[in-house]
RNA sequence: GCCAAUUUAGCUCAGGUGGUAGAGCAGCACCCUCGUAAUGUGCAGGUCGUUGGUUCGAAUCCAAUAAUUGGCUCCA
């Protein structure tokens, strides 16, 4: 007999040799029926794998990510043999679960794919899932697994193979379709009820771009069709929000073919928006002893040189600008850091300057590979919230705190509640990408570490996120649907003031480093606004909206009051417009409820004899008669409480 | 940059198998002067992304190129 310890501390006796599964069917059938996997001394397993000895055990639903995910790597399984069914002779690489399903990349040889072909993938997948095959392990020498995959023919597989050591190979089989695998599976394809192929990519074998080009087929698949279509819903909820269909419709932004992919164009009321986010952050740094900066829009090749962007960059950036003199060459700035260092330069600093807080909305160009482009979200030009903070060493911890309080009152202003922070660190084998000496680096990451620590914040640690000169401070928020977007970064710099050979003469009067801090906290206003567009789905805050007032008349025998009520409302530095179109008031209002403005002020008879008017908002409706000074003071209150 | 796909009027989209384009909305004009999500009538609007090829003839077939989309790689 053996003894299994459950989660909540229960201890039952079995007979030794039992499978999870049947300890969950002792418990009870419909538990038995739910789970997918169990996790046994910590590792995930299949259910019908004998228990020898004592264990924890702890039964994996849907409900667990652990479930979720040995669900979704079952299903890569089974798509894979729906996929080997279609396309006989297909090569089949790896298949794991991600965030939100799986993939499988595949070599489906002289074969070519098309999203039209995937309908007819699920349907076969539905089939087979419909047959409730087992997924049946088998543990198998390395020699006949190397046999198995040559009489195939697959060398990918036997390049896995060949990285594996004899002894730790399985086999997997559902149906017809037999995979190297480790495990663990769910144990039948029955499980697997909604079906959904996302889409078809293509990815290097390796993830590396000299290899070969594989097919990768994403999916999703849950355990009952109700959920998948509330996956669907949530795919049509993110289409309603896309910030490129919204900044159409609300006239936003726009590009054009002729002045260059990746480069926005701002549109008035884009502009408008924009210009009120930056105001409002500038404010908040004046408060915080920011100093304003402008630099332009190029710097000589010399200065890249200098900051190690040349090296880092030059080759796959838009390429230098030259002049009439014979060698003289001038980059679009990638940074604004440079510059900035230029600035500090330009007199003697002492300790008494310091902390020295420079900061500009700066226009950077980066040539984003063609592929990369999306939105307002991945540009060629866009404007940083920049800002370059020199101390002294022993500031840092203190300075990079202030930061945090900045970046965590500006995603505070606009809504964003839940955040997280992630602390990007050097790579920990490969340094070859990074400048800088081991010291510096090894203080720079302490100081991010300890600063976060004493603010209490919840962090997490990715190594190998790094800039190449420096670690950071990503935040990442969650939108109004529970899409993580990451936005602003801060990052403590030893390297650059050693490159620009800056300096600070101390209360001791000798010659000191400064410290450098690079931070932003929208990260780039064009980015910020493309995630705000989406969390907020177009209805921007009162204090941001482009029209914030959009006046009715019933008709145009009203319209000179409208101009007088518009007349007071601008006055009071109201964003208002009237719409003097003769259409119904019905047709107004639904123009005026597309067009995402959150104020609506119908004018007609009853109104102008009572020198009132009828205020609706936008998604509640009639809201009753108001006088004017009502609406302004309304208005007012939401903009300061930046409702 | 790579894989797959898309590109037709300002917007959203129709246009088997080749015979030089059509709808709805938006716009403009007229009518209406209207009470909380689309009044009606009419008009105008397109080198079918671009360039080349095949053909008597190309939105349609082929090639190149550009932009866009979903991924991969990248992201100072």
């Amino acid at each position: 007999m053996i003894n299994i310890t459950f989660p909540d501390g229960a201890v039952r006796q079995y007979e030794e040799g039992i499978t999870s599964l049947d300890i969950a069917k002792k418990i009870s059938e419909g538990l038995a029926r739910k789970i997918l996997a169990a996790e046994v001394n910590g590792e995930v397993w299949d259910l019908s794998r004998p228990l020898r000895t004592d264990a924890t055990l702890k039964f994996l639903t849907w409900e667990d990510e652990k479930g979720k995910s040995t669900f979704w790597h079952s299903s890569a399984h089974l798509m894979a043999e729906a996929v080997e069914d279609a396309f006989p002779g297909a090569k089949f690489w790896v298949g794991p679960p991600v965030e939100r399903g799986f993939y499988y990349d595949i070599d489906l040889g002289e074969n070519v794919i098309s999203e039209s072909d995937l309908e007819k993938l699920e349907k076969k997948m539905s089939e087979l899932a419909r047959q409730n095959n087992p997924y049946i392990r088998k543990e198998i020498s390395k020699s006949d697994a190397i046999k198995y995959f040559e009489d195939k023919g697959d060398e990918y597989k036997l390049d896995l193979l060949s990285g594996l050591q004899d002894g730790t190979i399985s086999f997997y089989t559902q149906g017809n379709f037999t995979d190297l695998c480790r495990g663990p599976h769910i144990p039948s394809t029955g499980l697997i009820k909604g079906i959904k192929l996302t889409s078809i990519a293509g990815a290097y074998w390796k993830g590396n771009e000299h290899n070969k080009m594989l097919t990768r087929i994403y999916g999703v698949t849950f355990p009952n069709q109700k959920e998948l279509e509330e996956y669907l819903v949530f795919l049509e909820e993110a289409k309603k929000r896309d910030h490129r269909k919204l900044g159409k419709e609300l006239e936003l932004f726009t590009f054009s073919e002729k002045v260059g992919s990746g480069l926005p164009l701002w549109l008035p009321k884009g502009a408008m928006l924009r210009e009120r986010l930056q105001q409002f952050l500038q404010k908040a740094q004046i408060e915080a002893g920011y100093l304003p900066v402008i630099t332009p829009h190029i710097g000589s090749k010399s200065l890249y040189i200098t900051s190690g962007h040349y090296e880092k960059y030059g080759a796959d950036s838009f390429q230098p600008i030259k002049t009439p003199v014979e060698g003289e060459e001038f980059f679009l700035k990638p940074m604004n850091c440079p510059h900035h260092i230029e600035i500090y330069k330009a007199s003697p600093r002492s300790y008494k300057d310091l902390p020295l807080r420079l900061a500009e909305f700066g226009t950077v160009y980066r040539y984003e590979q063609s592929g990369e482009l999306h939105g307002l979200t991945r540009v060629r030009g866009f404007t940083q919230d920049d800002a370059h903070l020199f101390c002294m060493p022993e500031q840092v911890k203190d300075e990079f705190k202030k930061v945090i309080d900045l970046v965590l009152y500006v995603f505070k202003s606009l809504g964003f509640t839940e955040y997280t922070a992630q602390i990007s660190l050097r790579d920990q084998v490969d340094r070859s990408k990074y400048i800088g000496t081991e010291k510096n680096w090894d203080m720079a990451e302490l100081a991010i570490i300890e600063a976060t620590r004493e603010k209490g914040m919840n962090t997490i640690i990715e190594y190998g996120e790094a800039a190449f000169y420096g670690p950071k401070l990503d935040f990442m928020v969650r939108d109004a649907i529970g899409r993580k977007w990451q936005l602003g970064t801060i990052q403590v710099d030893y390297n650059l003031p050693e490159r620009f050979d800056l300096i600070y003469i101390g209360e001791d009067n000798a010659r000191h480093r400064p410290v450098m801090i690079h931070r932003a906290p929208f990260g780039s206003m064009e980015r910020f606004i493309a995630v705000l567009t989406e969390h907020c789905m177009g209805k921007f805050p009162m204090w941001l909206v482009p029209v914030q007032v959009k006046i009715l008349p019933i008709s145009d025998k009203y319209m000179e009051y409208a101009e007088n009520v518009c007349a007071e409302l601008k006055n009071e530095d109201i964003r208002a417009e009237i719409d003097e179109r003769s259409e119904k008031i019905g047709k107004k209002i639904r123009d005026t409820e597309l067009a995402k403005i959150p104020i609506m002020l119908i004018i007609g008879e009853k109104e102008v004899n009572d020198q009132v008017v009828s205020l609706r908002r936008q998604g509640k409706g009639d809201e009753g008669s108001k006088t004017v000074k009502e609406i302004i003071d309304m208005i007012h209150q939401e903009v300061k409480n930046k409702k």
